[in-house]
DNA sequence: CCATCTACTTGACGGCGTTAGGTGAATATA
DNA sequence: TATATTCACCTAACGCCGTCAAGTAGATGG
């Protein structure tokens, strides 16, 4: 018993520094990340902020990708944490512009994690065989807006003409998706005028959802 | 007399030969980075496709952002004609939908050229000293579209909150390049379902426009 | 015939992600 | 307490990458 004890304190010790260092590891890695890029930021580099050597990484993620991969799972799931928050309100068509909001809020609070979940073509059997995925939260968000969206559908509030969820869920986030993604690729553009997306997401969502809806207001 | 002839003859052969390298380089490039990507894309294996040596390119271009530079501008000039192609249709409402339809035919069509030019975060400043840049082409399609828009206010057609057509237009350019840019990084992804944009963005368009709209049909 | 020019090559530099093979301290066993 | 084992981390290297300094060789020009 005594020994058990023992054996499992120490183990637990010895784990838990372990799951320090890989903390500091996705630590170091997010704020290079953010900082300087995801493609700009090097292994050795991460390594060298936490004061240890490249192939240490090694022994807590597979690769480079197996990195980005946790971060970006635990960005996915703030941003489904996000729209979750938005609540219960009642009206599915409010709901929607609402999430459309956070969304883009989200998106211009974080710019580089954005970019990286949405803007990067994704390995995604890199993911895979990652562990069993909790469910990819990201879908959580993606499916909360085709529920949100199928709420309204039900309710008769569209025109007639919606019938797919999925397609008018499509609609809503690629367009806002696009506003947000061409204002990080050509915001410092000096030959392409663009308005903040603060400002032209909220006039986004309401033309959609009155060119979407049976009885505009 | 004589001698400048032949001198400019021989001339004019060497720079033909030149041109001729240098297109070599560019179509090879072209096809390397449309099959595998512009990151994937090797100065070596161009080199190699064309049976030269990596530092060959260097006599021509700068440095591998120069050679991308030079096909995207190409690229955008296509895209520009594409959208000049449209023509006049009276009605600028129509013609606005119309653009949005060829923009993304020829995004489907070209989709390495498209993630390169609208989806790549760009360094403008390369592009600036590159030479009297022909008054990016790019500017062209954008200005095309907010000119249309543009009409369209000035007769009227648009609820009278849409005054600025820079706002409209990045609206409509925004939410036809998010669906586009979603279906290229997510198309693959099992986890998110999508309809086809050739399906999608003829409805977001109506959709948009009847919201925006004065007399909706 | 010789000098010049220049498109192209050779060989290398530093940096990248990644790996094989140690090392040494903490742990388990006796 | 002495020995064996584990394993987090390191050293050194591999094969890639973009790029460059210093040639070379063959055409051009006088």
């Amino acid at each position: 018993m005594t020994t058990s004890v023992i054996r499992s304190a120490s183990l637990a010790r010895r784990e838990r520094q372990k799951a320090e260092t890989r903390q500091a590891i996705l630590d170091a890695a997010r704020e290079l990340f953010v900082s300087a890029g995801v493609e700009a930021t090097t292994m050795r580099a991460i390594a060298a902020k936490i004061g240890y050597t490249p192939t240490a990484i090694y022994h807590h993620f597979r690769d480079k990708d197996a990195l980005i991969v946790e971060l970006c799972m635990a960005d996915l799931a703030a941003l489904g944490q996000a729209m979750h928050r938005i609540g219960r309100i009642e009206d599915p068509v409010e709901r929607v512009v609402r999430m459309g909001l956070a969304y883009t809020h989200y998106a211009l609070e974080n710019p580089s994690q954005y970019r990286f979940m949405f803007m990067t073509p994704f390995d995604h059997n890199t993911l895979d065989g990652n562990e069993t995925t909790l469910m990819t939260p990201d879908e959580d968000a993606y499916r909360f807006l085709s529920q949100t969206v199928q709420e309204g559908i039900d309710q008769g509030l569209y025109r007639p003409e919606f019938t797919d969820p999925v397609q008018l869920a499509q609609m809503l986030w690629g367009a806002i998706h696009g506003v947000i993604a061409l204002w990080f690729t050509h915001c410092d553009d000096p030959h392409i005028v663009l308005r903040d997306p603060r400002e032209v997401v909220p006039v986004l969502c309401d033309t959609i959802i009155r060119g979407a809806l049976r009885h505009p207001t």
